[in-house]
DNA sequence: TATTGTTATACTCTATAACTATA
DNA sequence: TATAGTTATAGAGTATAACAATA
């Protein structure tokens, strides 16, 4: 049996790659909006889907509660979420994104897509399909 | 343009695929040794090409020095690296697994080759090789 | 002056338990 | 009793600056 080596682990190579992609990334979201991953994320869900629970967001984003509570709690006091108490279970709020909110959504989301596009030019389309695809999976 | 997708969005992706091998291998090396991911990395260095300074293993394994400083104390704790100052550098140390260190490191490794063998099957040989060369090339 | 390695510190992220208010 | 959301806490990971000892 051939030496095992750290460099072809999958684990060691998929936290490295997931590492620095996040690192680049997060450059978008953190230094122009101060924003941390999980709020990043939440803005995703707002703008993409709009109004919503945050037990919603948690199912859609496969979030834990706790986070998504205190994610909520940063965005709205940086004036990028409000909330709205339901009336009908007082026990839930609808979360929406501000004007100012909407705002840094689209241009979060073109940076996402500009990044999401220089990086598949890394890659053939077939590289790229499967690459994609084999992620997901993992994920399930 | 088409709705962006979170689900498709490479960092995301790898975030999430990175999380969850990185806890299903956890298991092994913390669980069973109390290590964490750094102790792994280093005993892996030293157990695959024998003794060597901290510095190269900075170098080899593309971690900060204070992540091996502290690393290298903790399984130095646990009895499984010793260490021995160079005579010919007084401020370098060579470092090498003890006994029980080189015992931990085989069975690490074997778990290792097992994990990414287990991992390999869910894909043909084609896609495997293309997720491994992306994965190399990202962290480039 | 530069390098090897250590210590201190702060921030981010993950995970879990305990809690409140409401259903 | 169960659920939506909050707060507290600990552990793990990342990043940087300052330091001692040595070259």
């Amino acid at each position: 049996m051939p030496g095992f080596e750290l460099e072809n682990f999958i684990p060691y190579l998929l936290n490295r790659a997931a590492e620095k992609s996040s690192r680049e990334f997060q450059a978008v979201y953190k230094q122009e909006y101060g924003m941390l991953r999980t709020e990043w994320r939440i803005v995703f869900h707002l703008g993409r889907y709009g109004e919503m629970t945050a037990r919603e967001i948690c199912s859609r984003g496969a979030l834990h509660k706790t986070k998504v509570s205190r994610a909520v709690s940063a965005l709205e006091e940086k004036r990028f979420l409000a909330r709205k108490r339901s009336e009908t279970d007082r026990r839930e709020e609808y979360l929406s994104l501000t004007r100012q909110g909407k705002s840094v959504f689209r241009k979060l989301e073109n940076s996402a897509r500009e990044y999401q596009e220089r990086f598949a030019g890394n890659f053939t389309q077939d590289e790229f399909r499967i690459l994609t695809n084999a992620l997901k999976k993992l994920t399930e």
